[in-house]
RNA sequence: GCGGAUGUGGUGAAAUUGGUAGACACGCCAGACUUAGGAUCUGGUGCCGAGAGGUAUGCGGGUUCGAGUCCCUCCAUCCGCACCA
């Protein structure tokens, strides 16, 4: 008898189905836990077999803690907003909330064939509008509401606004970057757009200017990851910086926090180094220096190293300074307007990667320095950058690399400042050493050196210390259709919110989904009438970026059907934050930063109680295709096999993985795969075949390397699939995808599936009592199965699943109080297969997922003996089979007596012998 | 450039706290069985060597009775870098 386990797929699929065995509810009598995946963007390529490797693990976690009586909540959703889904309406026409549709249906066939215990009536999609009016809700809140430095925590702006209106902003406290003084006078007799003006620098979501790749051709904004070497990647059209009103969040009040809260975290120490590099706090001091013939101009600078004051050789401004205008004389006036042009087409990491291609203009303006009063020219040059700090740096080439490399390379003057340092070569960053030729830091170690150096600067009115952050304001708008309307309209150009009960602002249709003429966002094609609200002037027309539904959409399944809030308060008060949280890591910095920024401004306003939304984290490493090659000869239409291409001049071209096997070509598909193959020739290897070359990258359509898992899902069933991305490796390590090893996994589910057949063959278990040998097989399974999964080793739990069946095959073990615990051991890693043995088992339909967990039995376990290595001078000689309760001199003159053991010694006398207990003999000699 | 990670047989990997390197699989080799199969079972398989033995965890060094594991230098590969998701 055998199992047939593409039926036994559809059976129990169709099982959980109609028993809604997977759906949750509160029980308060029982503990929680939330497991979470990423929710994946619905993409038009479907689902390839690194998107299952996370959601298995995170299933298999899922029933594992079931099993261990947990009231698991296993939620399922779509992050359906996005760029591919409108580039292929901007080409088709068809609306992307159609093929949005269409991909989420295919998603879902997908991952209903792999058997996940996922709630699916909690789904959420970030496009619907159901859902976006939360998120469009959510932003009104943060419009609505300020960041109060003293409490530490967001606050309504009525209070501030209130603040104003009685003592202007004296003594208040929020973090903003507006930096002058009024009184509740002047505050008083502005206008609402003056107000709104000011206000706007105080809102934790605001317009402003910001700096964007604009590509005039496109008429739109572009992501880094849209332009190549200055060019779009769409049609290579030239690309420049340009200012542009956008919204932001103002994240950066949240640096402190949002640093300080990791170190609590049940992250991995790279994830949480990677934030905190991200936000890259750094302490130190804001400079001015009087620009020379200015009156009144100061340009501030930031830096971490005041005690290099004295080390000052020339300034350098950001090419988009807006001093830069000013300042720079008449003959320098051409060169510093084309080095600016010429910088507005390239991109910041094109600026930051490309170190060797030293460039920069002299300005003709010179600082004064605050301290010796000498003259400092004032340059500017690309490799400062607007973005951080001030966008001015004090350059101090015995100190900073980039600004040896830079005064070397225009032969600018280097001071020296550090005593006995040499600089000849490169500068010297270490933050140890004595200052000298610095006036009233001479002598003084560097850390004291930046102390006083801040205490002098602030003594002197010069400037102050100050606490930087590389990370930035978040942009929140895009220029883009396919997103979520912002609840936002127009009045005298002042943004106002739409009442919440005019929510949600829906998508309008629009003739096309390009940008206009104008270069204005598709959302300003729609007329009046298209939209379901209409106020004011008119509506934003920007949408929001995809990061905004994925900050909170983990709080939307806990109450996904709420008409009210965005989530019931007796919902999140049992459900909380994610216990287990499973993704890729590519989320480190953008979505996992954006969605702690967001729980804790929630958290702030008192709508949720909890300010991290993910308690533990595991990034899955990327699943990585085995791409396959042809060689066709340059000029024919020939391909040479692989071993015999060193003989011809050939372009390598990637051949779609489905028309090779083994790393043989298929010639006839091949032949039939693209039409201008039909005809192709071959130069094959001895033995008549076509050998392929390959190579490991992305799994990618362009690639021909994409594998779903659909086939083989077909061919061995769910099952299978589930226990082979598991066994492939560690689960947060990145590994190529190669089937070759899957027919091992189907092996052992066949072979398990065998210990539940009689002699006979038929399906029948013995009832009598197991041996010791049996039992002490299963209490080892148990222990190390529990001890695997709560350390997230999932690899690991396949091998001794495949063990335990070796040897229950060995002992001919067909006894149902061994194979009954078995079974749920395997179910949450193969839980057709687990059910179907069980129902053959006799036992109750649909029982083993029900189970609990089985207990180990420590006394099953007891050893009387060890077999010890014994090694001389660390290397393993032979092994020895030792009494677990000798004392340790007994051991060692029970060794000394061996006769291997003084042939090992060659008549020498040990200097030493180590005893661990338990582990191993060294005799040292 | 900056930040993060990873390097162990022909392949995926295991070794949880420094204690027998290569578990468990794939592949390969040999064999059994058989109305021949992508089935099942048995044995072997890091490398060199007939063997004793030697040697081996990216390279080089260090700490230790003992290092894949800890420390330092270097090399290679992968991921992220703010409008891809």
């Amino acid at each position: 008898m055998e199992i047939d386990f593409q039926a036994i797929d559809k059976k129990w699929q169709l099982y959980w189905l109609e028993h809604h065995s997977n759906k949750v509810v509160e029980e308060a009598n029982k503990p929680k836990y939330y497991v979470l995946d990423m929710f994946p963007y619905p993409s038009g390529a479907g689902l390839h077999v690194g998107h299952p490797l996370g959601y298995i693990a995170s299933d298999i976690y899922a029933r594992y803690k079931r099993l261990k009586g947990f009231n698991v909540l296993h939620p399922m959703g779509y992050d359906s907003f996005g760029l591919p889904a409108e580039q292929y309406a901007i080409q088709t026409g068809q609306h992307p909330a159609i093929t949005t549709e269409q991909n989420i249906a295919r998603y879902r066939q997908q991952l209903d064939r792999l058997g996940f215990s996922y709630d699916w009536t909690r789904q959420v999609k970030t496009s619907s509008p159901e859902y976006y009016r939360w998120t469009q809700w959510i932003f009104k809140q943060f419009f609505n509401a300020y960041y109060n430095t003293s409490s530490d925590k967001a606050c309504p702006m009525e209070e501030l606004i209130a603040a104003f209106s009685t003592n202007g902003n004296q003594g208040v406290n929020a973090f903003s970057d507006y930096e002058k003084m009024f009184t509740a006078e002047e505050w008083n007799s502005w206008n609402d757009v003056e107000q709104e003006a000011v206000l706007q620098s105080y809102r934790l979501a605001f317009l402003s200017e910001t700096w964007v790749n604009w590509c005039p051709k496109l008429g739109t904004v572009l992501a880094n990851d849209e332009i190549i070497s200055g060019l779009s990647v769409r049609g290579s059209h030239p690309v420049e910086q340009k200012k542009m009103m956008q919204w932001s969040m103002r994240i950066k009040a949240y640096a402190d926090r949002l640093l300080a809260g990791l170190d609590d975290l049940d992250w991995s120490d790279a994830i949480k180094e990677q934030q905190r590099n991200w936000i890259g706090k750094s302490e130190g001091a804001n400079v001015f220096f009087d620009v020379e013939g200015h009156n009144n101009l100061a340009l501030e600078i930031f830096t971490t190293r005041p005690d290099t004051l004295f080390g000052v050789t020339f300034m350098v401004l950001a090419p988009e300074h807006p001093f830069l205008e000013q300042i720079v004389t008449e003959e320098h006036k051409e060169e510093v307007k084309n080095y600016q042009l010429s910088v507005s087409k390239r991109t910041e990491r094109d600026r930051q990667a490309d170190v060797h291609h030293i460039s920069g203009v002299f300005t003709g303006a010179f600082v004064i320095h605050p301290f010796n009063k000498t003259s400092i020219p004032i340059w500017t040059a690309d490799y400062v950058l607007s973005t951080y700090g001030t966008g001015a740096v004090m350059s101090v080439p015995c100190g900073d690399q980039r600004d040896y490399s830079f005064a070397k390379h225009f032969n600018l003057p280097i001071i020296n400042v550090f005593k006995g340092i040499d600089i000849e070569e490169e500068a010297y960053g270490e933050k140890v050493g004595i200052i000298e030729n610095s006036s009233f830091l001479d002598g003084l170690e560097i850390k004291e050196a930046i102390t006083f150096a801040c205490q002098k600067i602030e003594e002197a009115n010069r400037g102050n210390r100050k606490v930087n952050f590389r990370l930035r304001d978040a942009v929140f708008s895009r220029q883009r259709y396919w997103g979520e309307p912002f609840p936002v309209y127009y009045e005298k150009g002042i943004p106002k919110m739409i009442a919440d009960e005019n929510l949600p602002i829906e998508l309008p249709n629009v003739d096309a989904y390009l940008p206009t003429a104008s270069g204005e966002p598709p959302l300003a094609r729609s007329r009046k009438e298209d939209w379901n609200h209409f106020q004011g002037d008119r509506m934003e027309y920007n949408t929001m970026p995809g990061w905004a539904g994925s900050s909170w959409y983990f709080l939307r399944y806990l109450d996904p059907e709420n008409k009210d809030s965005f989530v019931g308060k007796d919902k999140v008060a049992y459900w909380k934050n994610v216990d287990l949280y499973i993704g890729g890591n590519e989320h480190a910095t953008g979505h996992l930063l954006y969605a702690r920024f967001w729980t804790k401004f929630l958290y702030d306003m008192g709508f949720i109680p909890f300010n991290e939304p993910f308690k533990k984290l595991i990034n899955q490493g990327m699943i990585l295709g085995r791409s396959s090659f042809v060689y066709r000869i340059k000029g024919e239409n020939t391909f040479v096999s692989l071993n015999k291409k060193k003989d011809y001049s050939t372009d390598q071209l990637h051949v779609d993985v489905n028309l090779v096997d083994n790393d043989k070509l298929n010639l006839q598909e091949f032949k039939n795969w693209l039409p201008e193959y039909a005809d192709a020739t071959f130069i094959l290897e001895d033995d008549g075949t076509y050998c392929c070359g390959f190579e490991v990258e992305k799994m990618s359509k362009s690639k021909f390397n994409v594998q779903t898992p659909d086939a083989l899902v077909e061919k061995f069933g769910a099952d299978t699939l589930r226990m082979y991305e598991m066994f492939l490796g560690p689960l947060e390590q990145s590994k190529p995808w190669d089937t070759k090893g899957i027919t091992g996994v189907h092996g052992f589910l066949k072979k398990t599936t065998r210990l539940f057949l009689d002699t006979t063959g038929s399906w029948n278990t013995l009832a009598e009592d197991p041996t010791k040998e049996m039992w002490k097989v299963l209490h080892k399974t148990i222990r190390k199965i529990q001890d695997d999964l709560d350390r997230y080793s999932f690899n690991t739990v396949v091998s001794t699943l495949m063990i335990a069946v070796n040897e229950l095959t060995d002992l001919k073990c067909n006894h149902k109080q061994i194979l009954q615990p078995l079974l749920v051991l395997l179910s949450p890693y193969a839980p057709h297969t687990a059910e179907e043995l069980w129902e053959k088992l006799g036992l109750p339909s649909g029982g083993c997922a029900l189970a609990s967990f089985p207990v180990y039995d420590e006394a099953m376990l007891v050893e009387a003996s060890y077999e010890y290595p014994i090694s001389f001078n660390g290397k393993m000689r032979f092994t020895q089979s030792i009494d677990l309760h000798l004392p340790e001199n007994e051991v060692i003159e029970l060794i000394m007596g061996l006769e291997n053991t003084q042939k090992h010694l060659e008549g020498k006398t040990p200097k030493k012998v180590i005893f661990v207990k338990g582990k191993i003999i060294n005799i040292v000699s």
